[in-house]
DNA sequence: ATTATATATCGAGTTTTCTCGATATGTCAA
DNA sequence: TTGACATATCGAGAAAACTCGATATATAAT
């Protein structure tokens, strides 16, 4: 986990919104695709579709940000068919919290 | 403080490394101009010069640096004579670690 | 096999950031 | 008031990020 690929990740206001509705699926994601039960959806994360739907941006870009967001170590994904679930890596960004306020 | 804008400034290995020797200017700005007694020196921050001396970076471009940190809210400055002293912003700081934990 | 759907990758034009040298402004000393 | 020094601002070329549409890949359904 490279702090300057987290902020960079965090300098755009799209992005940064994806983290925080990831917070909350249910809440922000209401009409989630049913490609799974419930529990295991949530659980699983969001499928980009869904995220691209609510973030108004292209499909490309999404994905984009997506992987960048992994690649800073801000979400995980999983496959489930043609479907890639994206979720928040807590356990990075509880690390990340500690990082700043140890060494920020 | 828009958070934005202060990731943006965290973006950067220049500015992070300014932000964090800041922290503890005595331990790595040990030959700091003597234009003002220690005491005072050290509480009112480092001068543009000796942080660009560290920086290794155009006046011009570590001036505008910390111009960004303080836009962004992560430092203030004060000026005594001709030099300007730049410090941490503490209070914004701790604000922001506070963001960090309740809203990332 | 073919078609349909979801996501990833590619290529490129646009915008933003980076970084510098040159110059302007402000302050002190002689 | 002139000269020297510290910092700020300006202008611009280079590099990086943004963002899209087009296309490729993977999976599922018929």
């Amino acid at each position: 986990m490279k702090p300057i690929d987290v902020f960079k990740a965090l300098s755009n206001e799209t992005r940064l919104n994806i983290l925080q509705w990831l917070k909350e699926p249910e809440k922000h994601f209401p009409k989630q695709g049913a490609h799974l039960p419930k529990e295991v959806s949530y659980k699983g994360g969001v499928c980009v579709g869904d995220i691209q739907e609510k973030a108004n941006a292209s499909q490309s870009t999404i994905s984009h940000y997506l992987n960048m967001m992994q690649k800073a170590g801000l979400l995980e994904s999983v496959r489930h068919g043609q479907w890639t679930y994206y979720r928040r890596n807590e356990e990075v960004i509880r690390q990340l919290a500690e990082y700043f306020e140890t060494e920020i």
